[in-house]
DNA sequence: CTAACGTACAACCAAATGGTTGTACAAACT
DNA sequence: AGTTTGTACAACCATTTGGTTGTACGTTAG
């Protein structure tokens, strides 16, 4: 999944068919590449369920699924959880024991976030 | 950066480090593979800027920089956005014209979003 | 000093990837 | 019927990728 978001021809792709419904040709027409070629980019993405074609006349319509893109979202989002587990971790060393774990203040790990170089040195 | 994340084997790495602060040696005891391939994956890594190294002795500390997956999930968020904007587009056409813009109610894409096939057909 | 450890890197290999052209076939147009 | 259009797919090719082993080098341990 990550690997049919790895190119950027199919992220455009992808683009291209979250803003509207568009046959293979069409999709084709828009690159310097070969139909196969674009065909084939499809086709992958098609594998990874990022997409979905419906067959009409002799056309192939393709549209974008958001539902894995959201799947590939949660995932990074539960990385990034897991970051601020940590860092929690980390920062419950530093309050005394006797303290109640006491919720973060306010964490914004997106924003710059130097970790401190603590480490846990764990098993 | 896309492309750093679509062996499971990074993605992997990236989750250990995220726990804590590894060396190239702990992680490598982790696979079946040898050192050497572990170490390459670290690189992939680290040029996609998704860890960062800090050398300690004769070690080198590995841990996860969080910002490069933000920076990902933002990426897909967009699209994701990108995605809503079109069902919004889409609700336009089936409101009647004199009618103000109206907020939509409540369109939940992650859940099922079975998008109408009615394609807006752009040139 | 010498040995062992941790790392980096080069050279090599098989498999996957992204691209090409050519062929086949169904749908649509004349 | 015959031609054009849209798609699929096979065969082929160059490059990348994920893996290996071997070598070199700085750092720690004996």
């Amino acid at each position: 999944m990550f690997q049919a978001l790895a190119a950027a021809t199919r992220r455009d792709i992808l683009r291209r068919t979250i803003a509207s419904e568009q046959s293979v040709s069409q999709l084709a027409a828009a690159y310097e590449i070969s139909f196969a070629a674009v065909q084939k980019h499809v086709a992958v993405l098609e594998a990874a369920q990022l997409i979905v074609k419906r067959a009409e006349g002799r056309e192939r319509l393709v549209r974008a699924d958001p539902r894995m893109i959201a799947r590939a979202r949660a995932l990074l989002a539960r990385y990034e959880d897991l970051w601020r587990s940590r860092v929690d971790r980390l920062d419950a060393l530093f309050s005394e024991p006797s303290t109640s774990p006491r919720i973060h203040p306010s964490i914004h790990p997106a924003t710059d976030a130097a970790p401190p170089a603590t480490r846990t040195e764990g098993a």
